[in-house]
DNA sequence: GAGCTTTGGTATCCAACGTAAAGTAGGCAC
DNA sequence: GTGCCTACTTTACGTTGGATACCAAAGCTC
């Protein structure tokens, strides 16, 4: 008989079920998001926001999508909803601790980019410059 | 190798310009991707590796995703793609530098995952529980 | 010499996803 | 009553991702 496993440690050296490996897979594919990052990054600079604000703040996001990845977050336990009951609405986004520790996590990635984006730039440059140039598979 | 400077310098802090911030975003959205990690960690752990092998230690990815990803990543100057000419065709894909860097920013994040999985399955198991009781917004 | 195999891809079809825009709710100023 | 405000939800539509099929080119088999 299959039990999830109860107890509270966690191997960090290797995943064992499959059934991890499938999970971990998700939450990865979960948080590993454009928006979800940006989203965690706005919330920690601002504290907590109204959905609109965080929209207009984050910039380029359709309410849809907004909705959505604040949803997944509100889901994974990583962010809090709070519905004022007041009209017009409003209601309040925060992270929670859990949310902090993960924003915490991506601060490295985010390094990164700002300290290589100029790189990356060109090199994709000189990528194109070369496919266009000499290959001729066209 | 000299690195064009144009301004001198980066601030860390904050970016100026708005086609400072597309790039920074686009690189973003480049990066925080599953299966840019699954690759990255792919080729990091088993170093030089062919495609199929890379497909396999994968798992799941298709032969158009992967070939996309791998594609991107050398645009960006993250990985090499060999290609020994001989019959059957073998190419082998390699982490440049960069590419070994942005896997260490990484490293946090996959540690995040791999610590988080379990609450955030818990999270996840409270929230369906919570959302089908009623007490929520349906 | 026809046909199968192996490897790293393209090409195609189709479902899922993301975006933009319009609609919904419900008190409140007019 | 009409319109406005906010936080969504729904609809329409274009883009993306996934599964499958196909391709090329040499070697081996028959």
């Amino acid at each position: 008989m299959d039990t999830i496993e109860q107890n509270g440690e966690i191997p960090l050296t290797e995943p064992i079920t499959p059934a991890q490996e499938a999970l971990l897979r998700d939450v990865l594919d979960r948080v590993a998001d454009k928006w979800t990052l940006l989203v965690l990054e706005a919330l920690e600079e601002g504290g907590g926001m109204r959905f609109t604000r965080l929209r207009d703040r984050i910039g380029g996001v359709s309410q849809k999508m907004l909705t959505k990845t604040l949803r997944q977050l509100e889901r994974d336990g990583l962010v809090t909803r709070r519905v004022y009951p007041e009209v017009p609405p409003r209601v309040e986004y925060r992270l929670t601790e859990r949310g902090h520790t993960l924003n915490e996590a991506t601060c490295a990635l985010w390094l990164w980019v700002e300290a290589n984006t100029d790189a990356v730039q060109q090199a994709r440059r000189a990528y194109d410059q070369k496919a266009g140039a000499g290959s001729g598979h066209e």
